[in-house]
DNA sequence: GACGATATTTAGCCGAGACTAACTCGTCGC
DNA sequence: GCGACGAGTTAGTCTCGGCTAAATATCGTC
């Protein structure tokens, strides 16, 4: 009888909303979220996570069933989506404004996104033209918490010869960051995959309008999400 | 023997940085900070203060003497400096950048002030060239943690047609600090003790170069503070 | 110099969120 | 259909930073 009618909001708490992300990011990318899965994510230790599970399913954050598995209750993705959306506008705020670069802004977005304010994070949005994409090409939820559908394959699934679109460079890792801006691959660029080599070999690509070649092996081509043009 | 040559700065929780702030602003305003002063400005409960003091006290951040006083050592006055520069820094960035106001902008900062690295907050300063003053007139502490001594008078005890400027505005309620823009008392500007009523009335100043006459209260009037020009 | 008012500390408690050690469930191989 | 193994949970502990109630110290007053 207390648990449909309202919710004030009293504020989450950093490790609550750490683990609704982390969650989230699981379930989208493996369909599940599985307790070894959540602890690896946040570094911590596999009982810290049941433990916090049960709490987060006590305040129907999530639905849990012991030994099953985990998936956010309505209430529950609102709330990671909305993290989702401050890391990227700060992101894309701190690349834009604050001389932070796609490869180091990821660590300060992390500890920023627990404290900005939802007017704060609107503001950000609003001196950033309500962007739609953050640095890495993921796209921003809007503030009513909707997310773009992306329907991206994969640079090492793409046919050879087919034009593409660079749309979204999935790992913070700053030295793969580093060496792909290097070699021009960022979002938006297009290219063409021109050959790709056996037995998970390395893939040749065409890039821009110059044409310029990279080859480019397949562990740092799975991180580059295509879309055709 | 453990105690003398290194610190590896394990990074502050944000309570301890809340208390070293605080303790850092009362000793600075009334000499010395008590318990009962610190719980009634983080509005927590006595006995916490007891408790919390005895940590940064093992921490050798403060100087403790139960039932006697508090003072912060050489260490815990560095990072409470660090805090104030952050707060300033923040309070400037977020009024010039990104449409805060002198009276909503302290909120925001308390926040963020635990949540920024030292990085991000030179790049603010770097934006922002430098400033040594925040919106409310507080001299920003440089990066090596200096302070500027301010050598102010508030209003209240001024003499009277002695030329001031208004330096400082030493309030945070948001009420407050609207009212005193709308009647254009803001940092930097010119004015006058015309006259003081007795009894601790009412002031009458003259500003700037208009010379419009503005008459305030007492209570207000002490969170003005000024110097000779 | 004793007394009462006020400030402060101690004692004991709680919840969040982490940990390790030990147990149990689910699943896969035979 | 039974075991074994690995993933997941329970049990018990810890620290941080709050709290209330009760004890104690300090200080101003007579």
């Amino acid at each position: 009888m207390q648990a449909t009618h309202r919710k004030p909001s009293p504020r989450l708490t950093r490790s609550v909303e750490d683990y609704l992300k982390v969650i989230y990011h699981l379930s989208d990318r493996d369909g599940c979220a599985s307790t070894g899965g959540i602890a690896a994510e946040l570094e911590v230790a596999a009982p810290s996570v049941s433990g916090m599970l049960k709490r987060l399913s006590e305040a129907e954050l999530i639905k849990y069933v012991p030994y099953r598995g985990v998936e956010l209750t309505r209430e529950g993705r609102k709330a990671a989506v909305k993290m989702v959306r401050r890391h990227r506008i700060i992101e894309l705020y701190l690349t834009k404004h604050l001389d932070y670069h796609w490869d180091n802004v990821h660590p300060e977005a992390e500890r920023l996104e627990h404290a900005v304010s939802d007017e704060l994070i609107e503001k950000m949005a609003v001196v950033l033209g309500n962007p739609r994409y953050d640095p890495h090409g993921d796209p921003i939820p809007t503030a009513a918490g909707e997310i773009e559908a992306t329907d991206l394959v994969p640079i090492t699934a793409a046919m050879i010869g087919v034009k593409l679109e660079l749309r979204q460079v999935a790992t913070q890792e700053p030295d793969r960051l580093r060496y792909l801006a290097e070699q021009g691959l960022t979002p938006g660029v297009r290219l063409t995959v021109t050959a790709r080599q056996p037995f998970n070999g390395p893939i040749t690509l065409s890039l821009g309008a110059s044409a310029a070649k990279r080859v480019i092996g397949t562990e740092l081509a799975n991180v580059l999400w295509c879309r055709e043009v």
